[in-house]
DNA sequence: CGGATTTGACCTGCGC
DNA sequence: GCGCAGGTCAAATCCG
């Protein structure tokens, strides 16, 4: 079947290519301030109600696209966590039981070696190993969910800074054996009551590409959404890599951002919580888009999906 | 001055 | 048991 040509026309979601906003049947302007169209000359007032008719209409449209822009966004997450769910099956598949020095390690390689081009690289439960349940019962049992994100950083940007929304605190650095740049580690500023960490490493095969290994959950909201929005309008709390690579988006088009939980609303003061939605579903759309790995990821998984629908 | 970051020391798990 | 490597701690330092 052809699904890479059907993701790759029908998700262009980049709003500069998939909205063309016929500007072009705007009215000539005439050098007196009146207009030509049809060949009637139109007063300024006329002008204003076309202008205000256009204004509403792009304005409805945006509307429908942002609308469009956040189911297609449910879907992908959606899918996403069908590819991680047959990537993880693959995985324990392709891993033999022993010569593991540390579980997460090796799966960190492999993520590293195979996995960092799809930018959002896992949401896997680090306790489903049988082997590390033996082993280490106590600490996995408690163990919370583990994730993946890569990514794709500015040449010179040489710092560790993953922008997700929250407030990180490092606690230490380490340089590691199979990775000649350093892993920084981090804590959720909110802890002790949050429990997340994360580890910060870039990647041994592409130093513009940053891991961010992602362990726990949050149990709080985002310092940005607690900030700029009244209430809470998602449904969950809990860390989403899918938004964590939204904001990440948002890096490639302010690269001079400065601290990452504050990027978006230290940037933009003077955007109310709808605009900023919008940006930040543009921003995604955009950098989703421009990547022809999530495409194809995206293409493989909906592939496996029809598969599997058809075998059903 | 308080909070964040840096960095060397220490702890712990794993392989040999 | 020893050595190695990853992870964490905590004192020193930096910075707003």
């Amino acid at each position: 079947m052809d699904t890479s040509s059907w993701v790759d026309t029908s998700l262009d979601l980049n709003p500069s290519s998939a909205r063309p906003l016929r500007l072009e049947q705007t009215p000539k302007k005439e050098s007196n301030g009146n207009l030509i169209v049809f060949g009637k000359k139109l007063s300024v007032k006329e002008e204003t109600c076309n202008l205000e008719e256009e204004l509403n209409r792009v304005n409805a449209e945006n509307k429908k696209l942002a609308e469009t822009l956040t189911a297609m966004c449910e879907k992908y997450n959606a899918l996403r966590n069908q590819v991680m769910d047959l990537m993880s099956k693959s995985r324990e598949k392709e891993i033999s039981p022993s010569k593991k020095r540390k579980s997460e390690n090796s799966d960190n390689n492999n993520n590293n070696d195979k996995n960092y081009n799809f930018g959002i690289i896992g949401n896997s439960e680090s306790s489903s190993s049988d082997e590390d349940s033996c082993k280490k019962p106590r600490e996995e049992i408690i163990k919370a969910k583990v994730s993946r994100v890569s990514v794709r950083t500015e040449a010179s940007n040489t710092g560790l800074i993953v922008k997700d929304g929250y407030q990180w605190r490092k606690y230490g650095q380490k340089v590691t054996r199979d990775n000649p740049s350093p892993r920084a580690y981090f804590r959720c500023s909110f802890a002790p009551s949050c429990p997340v960490k994360k580890k910060v490493q870039r990647s041994a095969d592409d130093q513009s590409v940053v891991v961010a290994t992602y362990e726990g959950e949050h149990n709080h909201l985002p310092p940005s959404q607690m900030e700029s929005t009244s209430g809470p309008s998602h449904g969950s709390s809990s860390l989403n890599p899918s938004r964590a690579t939204m904001s990440l988006g948002l890096t490639k088009s302010n690269p001079s951002g400065g601290g990452e939980a504050r990027n978006i609303s230290s940037n933009k003061p003077e955007m109310d919580s709808a605009q900023v939605r919008q940006y930040l579903v543009e921003q995604m759309a955009t950098s989703l888009t421009k990547d022809p790995n999530f495409t194809a990821a995206l293409a493989a998984a909906i592939s496996g999906r029809m598969s599997s629908a058809k075998s059903n």
